[in-house]
DNA sequence: AAACACGGAA
DNA sequence: TCAAATCCGTGTTT
């Protein structure tokens, strides 16, 4: 355990990690550290990593041990682990689990190894509210309806259950894969054995980059169970593609599958609808809709996009802990910290597949990411700097010299397909009318849009400027060049969202490029390095092109 | 019925 | 933090 000062890592006391970029063993250190850390901070040398609660607990609930962990921070630090960050590391591994939720016939209980831990539960209102008799030995008697908010409740006091109550079994619903329509990949048949693991599976996340096929993960596990299913998505667009995915994928009765939304309202045996209709409540301000949940006995529910989920759809789903349910998502971070809720009410992260191991097996292109440093120009300077805090980032996300910049990326592609992403409409109007390129905003009726995409796709079209509706539509056509013009301060999931967009399979080079654009030494630098972080951990660098004067 | 227009929500 | 986008519900027109 002497030290290395050749190592890439140092371990800080208060669990954060630095690790070098420019080291040899900087990869595989980046790959075995995203188990259980998550990535804060990316600047080019050094990136900062954090050890939380969360991505330990998801860590300990895959059957990693601190042992484990421990090992792998010896393995790459510079000095040896101090004993607080050794201590702290195990007591909260050790925690998981440390609580289960059981049940015996019709009754539920709370179960622990631990007297003094059941004494602790005792004296915690939050927890000892839901029991529903006194402590017999190590467990205690659970109100079943409650068992979500429990689960909510231990986790605010840092214990969190494992869950091994088991479901209610809905009704049956018999199907085929149509295995002519369509070959399930490896990853996608391990994520689907991953989440159902027997005895603590059928609830949890299955992590999946964008274009990877997580309808796929979710029909697969749907005709296992073998039972009727509730589908929730965040548009209708989405919600129709589930359709017209099972409908293609599997032998279901088109008929017994329905839409519900703000349109139709069909229940039918497979029912997909959206988080809004969910969340929508009548004029005595409680919640509509509940006959969805109620009218039929789902045995599945699908939770896509789970990252996204309102709060209102959290209270929903503390009630339906009997339910065996899947979330999916690309990427489990949240700019509002929900992510403590998702673990409780859904489920610890069962499976996870980086983008980077994705492109090296040739199911997703390869992206190269730039971040292009634009000066502001002269006379700009002066209102930036007048400018109130939050009109700042909006002077500097519509830079005029930025146009210069994308004639050069233009002329460099040429004829590529190349999408043009920005946030603020009148910047994208000069760009489209300077590159003589058509513009889709959310105003663009749905046959232009889909006039549009063909031209795209057919190549009459090399240049779409598109607006924030490429952060909904998933049908947006493929391209191998994105520039991106201004983004939505610092959302870490729409990056991500964006750089899928690029990222399906190409015929030939199988390359795609995404740039970047920012005011140098302005408020949008801050912003783009905190949207970056995702990328940063899934191993996409940013390349940093105009640091200095004299820029290319 | 289906197609559209508008306001509210979050 | 903003601006722009979504969907839902209701009401009106074809």
């Amino acid at each position: 355990m002497s030290g290395d000062i050749y190592k890439p890592l140092i371990v800080q006391s208060d669990m954060t990690l630095l690790l070098e970029t420019n080291n040899d063993s900087y990869e595989s250190a980046r790959d075995e550290l995203s188990v259980f850390a998550e990535i804060v901070k990316s600047p080019e040398y050094v990136h900062t990593y954090k050890m939380t609660p969360i991505s330990l607990w998801n860590a300990a609930s895959a059957g990693v041990k601190s042992a484990d962990i421990l090992a792998t921070l010896e393995k790459f630090s510079k000095y040896s682990v101090s004993e607080t960050v050794i201590a702290r590391l195990t007591q909260i591994i050790n925690r998981y689990g440390k609580v289960r939720i059981c049940r015996e016939q019709k009754e539920l209980f709370l179960e622990t190894d631990d007297q003094f831990i059941m004494a602790q539960l005792c004296a915690e209102k939050s927890v000892f509210k839901f029991f529903i008799d006194t402590p017999q030995g190590n467990r205690v008697k659970i109100n079943p309806i409650f068992r979500g908010h429990i689960k909510q409740a231990l986790m605010n006091i840092q214990f969190p259950p494992e869950d091994l109550a088991g479901y209610a079994n809905g009704e049956e619903l018999v199907f085929d894969l149509n295995l002519n329509a369509f070959q399930p990949r490896d990853y996608q048949a391990a994520a689907v054995r991953a989440f159902r693991a027997s005895g603590r599976g059928d609830h949890g996340v299955v992590v999946l980059p964008c274009g990877a096929g997580k309808t796929v993960v979710g029909i697969e596990v749907m005709a296992e169970l073998k039972t009727e299913t509730l589908i929730l998505t965040t548009s209708i667009t989405a919600a129709r593609q589930w359709i017209s995915e099972l409908i293609h994928k599997t032998n279901i009765n088109p008929d017994l599958i329905g839409e519900y939304s703000g349109e139709k309202k069909e229940i039918k045996p497979v029912t997909v609808s959206t988080y809004q209709i969910i969340s929508a409540k009548n004029k005595a301000g409680e919640q509509k809709h509940f006959n969805l949940f109620s009218e039929r006995n789902w045995g599945f529910i699908i939770y896509d996009e789970v990252h996204t989920l309102p709060a209102p759809v959290f209270r929903i789903t503390a009630e339906l802990q009997a339910k065996r349910r899947l979330g999916l998502t690309a990427t489990l971070v949240r700019e509002d910290g929900h992510e403590a809720d998702v673990f409780a009410l859904i489920g610890p992260k069962r499976h996870e597949m980086s983008w980077k191991v994705l492109e090296g097996q040739g199911w997703i292109a390869q992206a190269e990411c730039f971040e292009i440093r634009v000066p502001l120009p002269d006379e700009l300077k002066m209102p930036y700097a007048v400018a109130s805090k939050r009109d700042k980032f909006r002077v500097a996300a519509e830079n005029p010299d930025k146009l210069e910049v994308i004639q050069e990326l233009v002329a460099k592609h040429e004829g590529a397909h190349i999408l043009i992403i920005g946030v603020y409409l009148e910047q994208l109007k000069v760009i489209a009318e300077k590159f003589s390129a058509p513009i889709i905003t959310g105003k663009t009726c749905n046959r232009d849009r889909e006039d549009l995409y063909g031209r795209f796709k057919s190549g009459e079209i090399s240049l779409l400027v598109v607006s924030k509706v490429a952060n909904f539509a998933i049908d947006l056509p493929d391209a191998n060049v994105a520039i991106e013009v201004s983004g939505n301060f610092g959302s870490r999931q729409e990056e991500a969202q964006r750089l899928g967009r690029i990222l399906r399979p190409k015929v030939g080079e199988n390359k795609a490029y995404f740039y970047t654009l920012v005011s140098r030494d302005t408020r949008e630098e801050d912003f783009s390095m905190h949207r970056q972080l995702f990328l940063t951990e899934q191993g996409y660098p940013y390349k940093i092109i105009g640091e200095e004067e004299g820029n290319d």
